[in-house]
RNA sequence: GCGCCCGUAGCUCAGCUGGAUAGAGCAUCGGCCUUCUAAGCCGAGGGUCGCAGGUUCGAGUCCUGCCGGGCGCGCCA
């Protein structure tokens, strides 16, 4: 629709007289949809933008450019406006053809094609199996999966990844922390490891383990404790295979699924790491200094030079991290998107840096970060902060227990990712009052009941947009719905390109009250026909795109409350 | 100290990449169920967009400097 505009705005250009507009200006033509329903459909800026380079009055301008259009049968009323905007009316034509392709397209009605065949990553959650998943990693799931959804809905073809590190010094400390229970030595008792972690979960596992029990994670074959405290190799294979299993539980209730889970420690067995080094070490980028290796990641915009390998021989966490992002590349993918806490923004500049030295061609903002703040949980007027389960930190677990998945999710991606976010419990929990969740599966079960209603009442509906005419909506309830609806395809654009998921749960919050103060304007079920068919034909297709809408973001559309 | 991010109604947040009179929800106050679900709707009050300059037809949005908050600045991962 939009594009049509700017095809019409085109053409009008190309006709004005060098006397009004001289031929060396070239405007980039921007249509935008208007804030407020009496400015139209869609406005545009052109004249304002040409005003200047072509010295004359902007509404002058703007009626040559108006006078100038093609005609439409799109278009119902084109006018000059303040300054110098040319607003745009759509007409109930163009409305019913946007209409008809919500109903043509069904469940993936306003899917795009900006994307179409690029191979995408997103990398997200990537917990290292040492405790339960956080409120962050909650935020992460929740974001990361929608991000990955949205971007498919514009023809990307995205791999979500889970990358973990089942090795080294956390991985330890997690082995000796549940070796210790096993033996019955308890935080604060002697002999409790000094940087031991404390949860109750650490009992859980130790528990487990002496019970000689087996676990099975989804990445991994299924491991069967020794039941022996003094067998470290056991203990840490078991605790690794525990945690994974309870991250694992803990998503899908979320209903986030991985395609791939990347194990750190592969880049070492697979050679990756030694050949990262070879590579960048052969860039010529590398250089020794007190008895270790250097990489001038100053080169590349750093802020200081990173070292590789350190004087015990050992390499630094920024050696595997970098390759593990050159396999991104190497393994096909184009677009790569890692969602991550803003504590590691630290870490951007050094490994797109690490990524420009190892010269294969990888673009400088490879890979894109969607960085989240902080998420503070609220109960009661106060912050929530210690969880019985993980000792330090509210849980996911916790959180889905309390208020459910579809508030948890609804939620956690409702917010700008680079804002501080304060998840009250009690709004989430509440049914009764105010709650965006509820508000908007409230609309989708209200259409399905006016569907009921229908057939208990013995009406037919039928879909044929042709007889029943959208022209006969011409209500402002109806229209601005309308409006709402059609603006859904350019929405996923926005939302995907931009990385915001939170556009969507606006968006749908948005076209839910559309609806509710739509619904409480009319009737549905009318007498006349056409009327009827009209309007049932809005509301059906208010379903559809707050299905298609919800289903993006892990939410269920119930069809009864 | 340096770097990145944030600062919008009492509270939680939007503001579509510079447009038209800055918007929602919660909270407060007042109305609406004999009609498709009142988990809803309608209305009212509430703002120096942190502060001060600048850029231009036009700034919550861009630039500079302050103030306040978060995060990061390791031969940790």
């Amino acid at each position: 629709m939009k594009y049509q505009i700017e095809q019409l705005l085109q053409a009008a250009l190309a006709t004005l007289p060098p006397d009004i507009l001289p031929v060396d200006i070239t405007p980039t033509i921007e249509v935008e949809r208007t804030r407020d329903a009496s400015h139209g459909d869609f406005a545009t800026n052109l004249a304002l933008q040409l005003a200047k380079p072509a010295r004359k009055n902007p509404r002058q301008l703007a009626q040559a450019l108006v006078d100038a259009l093609p005609s439409s049968d799109l278009i119902a009323k084109t006018e000059i406006a303040g300054p110098g905007f040319i607003n745009f009316h759509l007409s109930s034509m163009a409305y019913q053809q946007e209409l008809s392709r919500i109903f043509d397209f069904g469940p993936v009605y306003g899917y795009g094609k900006r994307g179409a065949g690029v191979s995408t990553v997103v990398e997200f959650v990537s917990a290292n199996p040492t405790g339960p998943l956080h409120v962050g990693h909650g935020r992460q799931a929740a974001l990361g999966d929608a991000l990955a959804s949205l971007l498919q809905t514009q023809g990307y073809e995205v791999s979500r990844e889970f990358y973990y590190n089942d090795a080294g010094v956390q991985i330890q400390t997690l082995a000796l922390s549940v070796q210790a229970r096993a033996r019955g030595i308890k935080p604060g008792d002697v002999g409790w490891p000094e940087s031991a972690y404390n949860g109750d979960y650490i009992q859980d596992i130790a528990d487990e383990f002496l019970a000689k029990n087996s676990v099975h994670a989804l990445d991994r074959e299924p491991v069967k404790a020794s039941g022996k405290p003094d067998d470290l190799e056991s203990i840490r294979k078991f605790a690794v295979a525990y945690l994974r299993r309870e991250q694992d539980i803990d998503l899908q209730k979320f209903g986030v699924h991985f395609d791939v889970y990347y194990l750190e420690s592969s880049l070492y067995t697979d050679g990756k790491v030694d050949e990262t080094v070879q590579r960048l070490q052969a860039s010529g980028k590398t250089y020794e200094s007190e008895g270790a290796l250097w990489l001038r990641t100053t080169d590349y915009g750093d802020d200081k030079d990173r070292v590789m390998r350190k004087s015990d021989g050992t390499y630094t966490y920024f050696v595997p991290d970098v390759a593990y992002h050159i396999t991104k590349w190497q393994r096909g993918f184009r677009k790569a998107i890692n969602v991550q806490g803003t504590d590691h923004h630290g870490t951007i500049a050094r490994v797109r840096a690490g990524l420009q030295a190892a010269d294969l061609g990888i673009p400088p903002g490879f890979p894109d970060y969607v960085l989240h703040k902080m998420v503070r949980v609220m109960r009661g007027g106060e912050e929530v902060k210690i969880s019985k389960r993980a000792g330090s930190y509210v849980t996911v677990r916790d959180l889905i227990e309390w208020v459910g998945r579809d508030a948890v999710r609804f939620f956690l991606v409702s917010r700008k990712a680079d804002s501080e976010f304060v998840f009250d419990i009690d709004l989430a929990l509440a049914q009764s009052e105010e709650n965006p969740v509820y508000y908007v599966q409230y609309a989708h079960a209200r259409v399905c009941s006016v569907f009921r209603q229908l057939q208990e009442k013995g009406f037919t509906h039928e879909r044929d947009i042709g007889e029943s005419n959208v022209a006969l909506l011409v209500e402002s309830h109806e229209k601005a719905l309308i409006r709402r609806l059609t603006y859904f395809p350019e929405l996923l654009e926005s939302a995907a390109n931009a990385l915001e998921p939170h556009q969507l749960a606006h968006y749908l919050r948005d076209l839910a009250a559309d609806f509710h103060t739509y619904y409480n304007a009319h009737q549905f079920i009318v007498d006349d026909v056409n009327l009827r068919n009209a309007r049932l034909n809005l509301v059906a297709a208010t379903r559809q795109v707050i299905q298609n809408g919800l289903k993006l973001l892990g939410v269920t559309a119930p069809e009864k409350m």
